[in-house]
DNA sequence: CTGAAAGCGCTTACAG
DNA sequence: CTGAAAGCGCTTACAG
């Protein structure tokens, strides 16, 4: 069933049936209607492939996460705010009648693959999350025109079509902390994360600043630096961090995500150590099982549905306005859970 | 840059350029060598669309999860067991030069992306999870030709394209119950799930039938159904189950998934009752966290990466084959993997 | 308001 | 081994 034969079965032309498809204007409503019921009776579908070939844009949206090297692990577990933005995104582009391709980027070559999509009109845009894509990507994909997102991430890069979206890590880890310093902790320490990741190098420095602002010194040897966002590198952390400061262990942990968080609060149980009576730990995410742990664990929550939403959103505005719309480029709002991980400091100073 | 400007370029026809771009045997080294170094230098990608209209298959591949009536929660948070199937598919896809469509199937009307993708060409089969796929639209799917697999669902439909891909849940769960059984306990309570899908009955049935064949009545009291899949329900269970069931509270319990076993053993916790010395409970998934959690959960695994690795790879074989080829059903491995949440009962009978 | 025709960029019999 | 040509199914100026 193609677009001749619907004409044929109207007594129409094919121009008028891709009219009435198209749903251009001029088409008189008695003939509209007509092609549409035919439409409808015979199921008819028009050909994607044929459609993007004579010029019509995709309708399919490019969403890549980006780690490089790797390979066994996989992103999309390495925190929760990765599959609750997919999750999200997808939910909202069902509704405008779009697709999602998803994919994964482990090594530089690999962004060919959003380059190829774009030419190939088979992607109408892209969402690019994860660790820091580089300019010289960037720059290729600004130059070809592409409609881009970028998730959380810094750069100086100015092409019309290529925008950033954030949330606030930075205030989010300065608040986190300065809840831990009015519980009278000064032996903060903080277990970080991937330094390709801007939002975890944000809450770095959102702990640094904090901690500069309240006069406490920042202690390197309180700072310890995950590679892998997973529990089993929290867990690891806190074993090594509290040997290597033997009789001047940390009083409070301030860990980069809920998942390092987790492996913490196991490894300071191992340890002998009470939450919170002993020390105390907050994460960051707000990952729905923060408050089965126990106990439950203080945590920033940022709206993941909200910001999948504000992106695809505006990625989608993008491509069918054809123009460089300004883009909401920050979502401002995060809240501090508190539960019951956090407490006064037992001996302070 | 098209095929027309490569060829000229190479001084050959059309169709030899498309020849070496489709590497095709019939072309003299030299002449392919020639073409392919224009291709190289000139970054020369093949249009996709017009690929599929000529007639190549598509490369894409979808998958669909399906959880019918949820709008609001998301099934890919359900179990870690999609967000895993999924990661692990993109990884494969992606060796394959294939790329993955993704989305969530709510609603039966939902199916007809299914179907209009494959109609369209647009893509070349599909992977279908999560809530049970009524027969009416398999058997649409197979009069298409579609070539489909089905993970986790039973079905007695016969369409030589569409398959189905199995984990052991029956005999995992079997064995988890008879774990408990081994320890002296009787009064095992089970959260069951969504009966919309058939893992979750299968874990039900292991549960049933491991009681049965061990003298043990089933307690219909003893049994709570809750329909979506997260920490919040097992929570809500527990409560009701131990309230329901005063003087008479059941010794251990089996969950269907490892997130109802992370709500259940916080609501333990907050009934007062100590894991595992008051009550044993074992999960199912081995979600990355479970080991986390204290006392770390007993639980059962199933290898995500292996059976999203056999799902992928039989259904390009079948696509790329064209023809109905045997495929792996069942991955029949599992693990019960034995950690600190079970124990023998303390007062037997 | 509407149709004939060109064009999108490939693939694939077909003929040689 | 290779090219000319038809065809895939649409869209869109263009002319009327």
């Amino acid at each position: 069933m193609n677009s001749e034969e619907i004409a044929k079965l109207a007594g129409v032309s094919r121009s008028t049936v891709s009219r009435v498809v198209n749903g251009y204007t001029n088409v008189p409503p008695e003939t509209k209607e007509r092609v549409e019921q035919i439409i409808r009776e015979y199921g008819y579908i028009p050909n994607t492939s044929a459609r993007n070939l004579a010029g019509k844009p995709s309708n399919v949206i490019g969403l890549f996460f980006v780690e490089y090297g790797v390979l066994e692990e996989n992103i999309i577990h390495s925190s929760p705010f990765y599959s609750e933005f997919l999750a999200n995104s997808i939910d909202r582009l069902k509704k405008q009648d779009c697709q999602l391709v998803v994919s994964i980027i482990n090594r530089i070559e690999d962004f060919d693959m959003v380059e190829t999509a774009f030419i190939n009109k088979t992607m109408a845009g892209c969402i690019l999350m994860g660790d820091i894509v580089p300019n010289s990507v960037l720059e290729k994909l600004g130059k070809l025109g592409c409609p881009t997102i970028l998730v959380n991430q810094r750069s100086s890069i100015d092409y019309p079509y290529i925008f950033l979206m954030n949330t606030e890590n930075y205030k989010g880890a300065y608040q986190a902390v300065q809840l831990l310093v009015n519980h009278g902790h000064k032996r903060i320490a903080h277990i970080t994360g991937s330094v390709e990741k801007t939002s975890i190098k944000e809450r770095f420095e959102g702990y640094r600043d904090c901690l500069l602002h309240n006069q406490i010194p920042v202690n390197e040897s309180y700072i310890y630096y995950s590679h892998i966002h997973r529990a089993e590198s929290g867990y690891q952390a806190v074993l090594k961090m509290m040997a290597d400061n033997k009789g001047n262990e940390p009083t409070a942990i301030f860990a980069a995500n809920d998942l390092l968080a987790f492996g913490a609060m196991r490894g300071l149980k191992e340890l002998g150590l009470k939450i919170p009576q002993d020390i105390s730990i907050i994460g960051y995410d707000n990952a729905e099982l923060s408050q089965y742990m126990s106990p439950p664990l203080t945590t920033v929550q940022v709206s993941v549905e909200k910001i999948a939403r504000m992106t695809v959103d505006s990625l989608l505005l993008v491509i069918r306005k054809k123009e460089a719309i300004p883009v909401y480029s920050q979502l401002k709002e995060f809240t501090l859970m508190e539960r019951g991980s956090v407490a006064p400091v037992k001996t302070p100073g």
